[in-house]
DNA sequence: GAGCACTGC
């Protein structure tokens, strides 16, 4: 049995699995003969050792603490499974989203649903008639694949902490409508709840249950297929597990338990606001605390209270659970009841009622469920330090030299120059080491890293090697790192917090909250038991706060007001906030989306509000977009490629660590530049890319631009293309590209979303705001940057406070361009 | 001369 937890999770026994599996193979082979993977590539040797146990491979004389290792199968491991490990390896691997076989969409034949009321009754009996596949044949084979599989599983869910629950989870479920669950880490919560509610009366329809990543919501529903012996996804149209985010929906008419992100579900939720697709909404990972899912409990209240106050036009009922990690049950308990508390006294009233009756709050159900962790001891400094970078480095020498093998550091920083100093650290005194020792591994790890080395953390620990994790809090949620039973905190984190009054976003290292302390230390724990050492005083710890800073109040909140009025929500001001944003910030955000033309006078949404709350950027960007089918400007197709680049996640012309290679990149990528600025850059990148036919990753390479970025960036063209003909914005001929770009026109169009993103040149050779006089410089990224000849005025896409006020994503525009557009939207 | 982490019709 391998000890390694991606071959564990998948077992899906796909293409991409099995090169996952060979490569580590390959690389445990090679044992103590580097870090480098890619070495051995291509040189497939034998995989018949494939079950080799791996203290057959380590040899004795390595201390390990083998009785302290958990059987590998642990489900409670593999829950973890849903913060994106292995699903995240494999996906990001190939680069983007697993492309998933065409969508089937036929009418399901009566016999198959027949099939499925007899499995509802007896859920244990296989459907005794295989189901055609695609290509036919096989089907009988994979049916007996799938069952043999859900029974293998079948005993590992029974040991899962939340199994023993099942009867009583259903149970508080048919005497109320709302369900309250606090499930620590490993309980199951994710992969059991949907699976025992449904077989429940009550529940006729799809079992919807949300998530904050797209890998999650994959790797739990593939997870929860595999348990339930059912297809999964879009492998056949009778799949009963399916999911849907991004770019990639794979829930047809018979999914009964569908995964999907908080952002569908929200989307759905605008097009169909009393959910009458579903029996049961599960709410998961809410101590995460994503505006989305402040804005999904939001919704979910009012539309409880209505149901429940008999005002629903649905026919069926529906069931809330709420799940969350950390034990807020009191407030979540308090905001439902609220809810219905309010409707009763009649909802004309805004107050909020101070007091909750006990009765009131009885009609919201809770349940608690342990977790599956390991203890950790918690070392503090004796007295505070200003330098963690050098006490990290003592710790980790110190833990190397006193703690036996196998028992890999992770160490939580704030950010990559943090992790770069410390990783040089690290090595240099470890190849100080005296060679008798056990070698240490320093192994980067944060978002801007390329795929590769992010993989690094996944394979093996080579032979008397500790890895050393150095990650920013990209560890904390996201990414589950194995084998990690020491756990080094530095205290802080960066947080990125909007100033509505400046229009300003900053970036700054913040004290971390108690809980995300409390998460940090849980990650020694996952396996073994394990140590933190928190590079701070036992004081600093008590005065930190009890919780994170919830993201919708410290967010720029113009986009999620638009979606709510677009929902027809119109007095924000009294939408239910799990926390109420300052109204000044809601009243920032309203003006905003009123400048941008989205809404009338009376704060109403308009049309042009309605098409911006449907195309999926933020409204700035969206405002572009419909400005660029202005007669007078006619430029969509460019503004649309534009817009696609500005609003991927990763950088498209991503940093270059030495000298001599930055000066071969600006070479490489000099006829993709352009001196109007980085919008007309974009521009030239996406279309020069999207020309290229032949290989486009060969011509990413050749331009030193991402391939990974240009794919997503092509993939939210196509969807923005694809909703501009749906809003009638576009004509659904093929779209052809123009010859040569309007600079003119596509400028006055990015002025007309971020008019308040300008700055004209001081004599000084500074940059100042228009409106607010504020001093900004133009980031090193932009191709404007270091310019002898300065544009008279700028136009930026982002503005950001690190060390000092940054634009970045900067264009060059002309002085009464400015003016104009200001003139149109503040009239004087 | 610099880059916490997620996500959507």
């Amino acid at each position: 049995m391998s000890k390694t937890q991606p071959e564990v999770i998948h077992g899906g026994g796909d293409i991409q699995n099995t090169d996952h599996k060979r490569g580590k193979k390959r690389k445990r082979k090679g044992g103590d003969a580097g870090v480098d993977l890619r070495k051995g590539a291509g040189k497939v040797t034998k995989f018949d050792d494939e079950e080799q146990p791996i203290e057959e491979i380590i040899p004795s004389t390595v201390p390990t603490t083998s009785t302290e290792t958990p059987k590998p199968a642990d489900p409670g491991q593999l829950v973890h499974a849903k913060y994106g490990e292995a699903p995240n390896a494999e996906q990001r691997l190939k680069g983007h989203q697993p492309k998933q076989p065409e969508k089937q969409t036929g009418k399901q034949p009566n016999h198959v649903r027949d099939e499925r009321e007899k499995q509802k009754e007896q859920p244990k009996k296989v459907p005794s008639r295989p189901w055609k596949t695609a290509n036919g044949g096989q089907s009988t084979y994979q049916s007996h694949h799938l069952i043999k599989k859900r029974d293998e599983l079948l005993p590992k869910r029974k040991a899962l902490p939340i199994w023993p629950q099942a009867d009583s989870i259903r149970q508080r479920l048919r005497e109320n409508n709302v369900l309250v669950l606090t499930g620590e880490t490993g309980s199951g919560k994710s992969t059991q709840v949907p699976q025992f509610l449904q077989s429940e009366d009550w529940c006729i329809k799809t079992i919807a249950i949300t998530q904050p990543r797209r890998v999650a919501a994959i790797s739990l529903a593939r997870r929860v297929s595999e348990e339930m012996g059912s297809l999964f996804g879009a492998q056949s149209p009778t799949a009963k597990v399916g999911y849907s985010v991004r770019f990639d929906n794979a829930a047809g008419p018979n999914t009964k338990i569908k995964f999907l992100t908080e952002g569908m579900l929200l989307q759905e939720m605008l097009r169909d606001p009393e959910m009458k697709q579903y029996s049961a909404v599960v709410v998961d990972e809410v101590h995460e605390r994503s505006v989305n899912v402040d804005l999904i409990l939001g919704f979910l209240r009012n539309l409880i209270s209505k149901i429940e106050s008999g005002k629903g036009g649905r026919k069926h009922p529906l069931k809330v659970v709420v799940m969350s990690a950390t034990a807020d049950v009191e407030g979540l308990v308090n905001f439902f009841a609220e809810g219905l508390e309010q409707d009763q006294k009649a909802l004309e009233t805004s107050s909020v009622p101070k007091t909750i009756s006990q009765a009131t709050r009885d009609r919201i159900s809770t349940c608690f469920v342990e977790g599956r962790q390991f203890p950790v001891k918690t070392t503090y400094l004796p007295e505070p330090t200003l330098d963690w970078v050098e006490c990290a480095l003592k710790i980790i020498f110190q833990i190397h030299y006193k703690e036996p093998l196998p028992g890999d550091v992770l160490v939580f920083l704030t950010g990559q120059d943090k992790i770069e100093a410390l990783e040089k650290l690290v090595n240099d005194y470890a190849a100080a080491m005296d060679t008798g020792m056990p070698k240490l591994l320093a192994l980067p790890l944060f978002a801007a890293l390329p795929q590769q080395a992010q993989q690094r953390i996944f394979q093996p620990t080579p032979y008397r090697t500790r890895k050393v994790i150095l990650a920013t809090n990209i560890a904390e949620t996201s990414v589950t790192v194995p084998g990690v039973r020491f756990v080094i905190d530095c205290g802080k984190s960066k947080i990125k917090q909007y100033r509505s009054n400046l229009g300003l976003e900053s970036l700054l290292a913040k004290p971390i909250s108690k809980s995300a302390a409390i998460q940090r230390q849980g990650r020694a724990g996952r396996e073994a038991p394990g140590q933190c050492y928190r590079l701070y005083t036992e004081n600093d710890f008590k005065a930190l706060e009890e919780r994170t800073m919830p993201e919708i109040l410290r967010c720029d909140l113009s986009q999620s007001l638009l979606t709510m009025k677009a929902r027809g929500v119109n007095d924000v001001l009294h939408f239910p906030f799990l926390d109420q944003p300052p109204r000044e910030t809601l009243g920032k955000a309203l003006m905003q989306l009123f400048h941008l033309g989205a809404l009338n006078e009376d704060g109403t949404i308009n049309d042009l509000g309605i098409k911006m709350a449907k195309l999926p950027v933020t409204p700035m960007l969206a405002r572009i977009i419909v400005e660029a089918t202005n007669p007078e400007f006619d430029c969509l197709l460019d503004v649309v490629d534009i817009i696609s680049a500005l609003s991927t996640e990763d950088s498209i012309f991503f940093n270059i660590a030495t000298e001599e290679k930055r000066e071969q990149a600006e070479e490489a990528r000099r006829n993709l530049y352009r001196r109007e600025g980085d919008h007309m850059t974009f521009l030239a990148t996406v279309q020069q890319y999207a020309e290229e036919q032949t290989d486009r990753k060969a011509w990413c390479e050749r331009h030193f631009v991402s391939h990974r970025a240009m794919q997503s960036v092509m993939n939210i063209r196509k969807q923005l293309r694809q909703q501009c003909i749906q809003l009638k914005l576009l004509s659904s001929e093929a779209p052809t590209s123009n010859s040569t770009p309007n600079t003119d026109a596509i400028l006055a169009c990015i002025l007309r979303g971020f008019v308040s993103n300008t700055a004209r040149l001081c004599p000084d050779g500074s940059y100042k705001t228009f409106f607010r006089n504020q001093l900004v410089a133009v980031h090193p990224s932009s191709v404007m940057h270091g310019r002898k000849i300065k544009a008279e005025a700028i136009v930026f896409s982002e503005f950001l406070f690190t060390n000092k006020s940054y634009a970045k994503k900067v264009s060059a525009v002309q002085m009464n361009w400015v003016e104009d557009v200001m003139k149109e939207v503040v009239p004087m």
